[in-house]
DNA sequence: CTGAAAGCGCTTACAG
DNA sequence: CTGAAAGCGCTTACAG
């Protein structure tokens, strides 16, 4: 193979001098239409493929995004990084992706190997502990980074968190089990001391509060086995409904009780969080608290695009609203 | 923020040339460990970052590996994409990811800007049809490119082809059935055509032939959604069992069969492929053709390894073994 | 609108 | 084991 063709070679194709080729390549508006269009055809007929390595060097800027996320295999998270990384693309901007695994050793390392590419700008859902490296790193850098959906660095002016209204979906969905007539209602799932848990507990622990009726809560890991396992620990304490930490946990209590042969809906009601697609799909249906994250993934794109171009710096704290979706789970209606 | 230090600056703050710095960075042992010490202190005292750009400009290789998948949220690629990005980031490679979202047009577009980006190797799960742009631009690039799961171009000469013996999968499984009892299988799901849905058919319509049952084929979507509407189809034509194209859709039957009150592992036994982490987390759990995607993950980034670094082509054809995990969803039996 | 020149931060032979 | 020099392929002022 032969070795590739540079700016020089299409300027000879061409005709003309390699600057201009590169102001073509920058869509510069200074350069006459038919002159780009000569460039254009050489570049095609000679097989050129931009450097961006070599650009990169010169201008500063790679046109690269990095992601970081704790948990790339929970649904949820692929879902926001899919987004996320088809959004950038669209504008031009290839993302490297990375799970660092609930590690806050491993994520520092990524972070520092994306730091070393000339990422333009991070996005990071954050282990928890241990991130002080990870974000001082960021800060000596110099690069534009945001928390997402976990706020790990107290430094929101330096690192924008953005994340959803959590603390009202829980009051909602609390609200509506107390409504459909639950008794005692347990909140399940979520590592006790995480903000992200606390948050979520809040809004249950408001309402159970307001009620003047009796919290029951187990902490746990934000998986589907979990949801498995703790079932008999709800049967025992004769919970008749669950707010669960997320859909995950839902999912494997949902399962659990079948198992156990509870009926879900009416011996005991179950509320999930965050919506992913298998809530619509399990049977009876999965109720929920919808984060959509479609169009969160998008904004954040947007926030971090307006960011790295304009040096708008999203504003330090961002909170999306939820939403409540009721289905059989809840109601033990079934349509 | 002032400008990042080079390695000039390091070279000053260590009393040595440039080209020692240069050594240093790359692990060189003619560096006397006294020197590398002192280099490596510099570099600490002063903030160091490595510049890949530069490097990577002049030495054509960024450390970077393209990653393009045809579906990201289905979990079986969000699995083999997490396996193989971390066990690359482990070799000291970055994966630039992408999701074509099965559009051939969108893959090709990707699959430039990652060349762009001087990738030295790409990992594609090609999306069906017009893949010949796509690869016809990794040819032109010389990057060498495998294919995984799905095969699109016929030159696995020139992009070899790495996938399971889905074939022996499913016979394993159709056997399996035959066993149990179950006299009316079904397969169902899976584009019609599609090399991969015809490779996973082939080893049913042979036990089926084999033992002169009657075929029994809904062809369609390979997601939940599909199952659980495909269901009442199944019971119309009186299957006792299925032989499904993937867990997704076996998921998705086993909800619809649970809403239209039929016993999953007696009316009807089901067998997913892919055995993915839902299987064991439903209840009746979800018998499945295991395929050990981790396994394969990781298979792959060696053959990667050693095809970039070694320059080792690997196998124009690459069959990893598969097996039945049988649960109570085809038997009956719950443990 | 286009050309000649300098330089981005590294690596790579080549001397010593 | 270390130093001086060239060069990777672009972009960026600066002239014209």
């Amino acid at each position: 193979m032969n070795k590739r063709p540079t700016i020089l070679d299409v300027a000879a194709r061409a005709g003309v001098s390699k600057s201009t080729v590169s102001l073509v390549l920058q869509n510069s508006k200074q350069v006459k239409e038919e002159t780009r269009e000569a460039v254009r055809a050489a570049m095609a007929e000679i097989g050129y493929v931009y450097n961006r390595a070599a650009a990169q060097m010169r201008s500063q800027s790679a046109g690269l995004v990095g992601l970081v996320i704790n948990d790339l295999r929970n649904p949820f998270f692929t879902e926001f990084a899919t987004v996320l990384q088809m959004t950038l693309a669209a504008k031009g901007y290839a993302t490297v992706i990375a799970n660092s695994d609930e590690d806050p050793e491993l994520q520092s390392r990524l972070v520092g190997s994306m730091i070393e590419h000339g990422v333009s700008a991070l996005v990071v859902s954050p282990t928890y502990g241990g991130c002080g490296t990870t974000f001082d790193q960021i800060e000596r850098a110099g690069v534009p980074a945001i928390q997402v959906l976990r706020k790990t660095d107290a430094r929101t002016g330096l690192f924008p968190f953005a994340s959803f209204d959590y603390a009202t979906g829980s009051a909602l969905a609390t609200r509506h089990l107390i409504e459909q007539g639950a008794k005692r209602i347990a909140f399940v799932g979520g590592i006790e001391g995480a903000e992200i848990t606390e948050e979520r507990k809040s809004g249950y622990l408001a309402e159970m509060a307001r009620t003047g009726t009796d919290a029951i809560v187990f902490h746990g890991r934000s998986s589907r086995s979990f949801g498995v396992e703790i079932t008999q620990a709800l049967i025992d304490a004769q919970a008749d409904a669950a707010v669960c930490f997320n859909d995950l946990v839902a999912l494997g209590l949902h399962a659990g009780c079948t198992r156990a042969g509870r009926a879900i809906g009416t011996d005991i009601r179950i509320v999930g969080c965050d919506d992913i697609e298998d809530c619509a799909l399990v049977w009876p249906q999965l109720s929920s608290v919808d984060c959509d994250i479609d169009g969160f993934a998008r904004a954040t794109a947007d926030r971090l695009l307006a960011w790295m171009q304009e040096g708008d710096t999203p504003p330090p704290e961002h909170r999306a609203p939820v939403d409540l979706v009721v289905r059989a789970s809840s109601t033990g209606q079934t349509p």
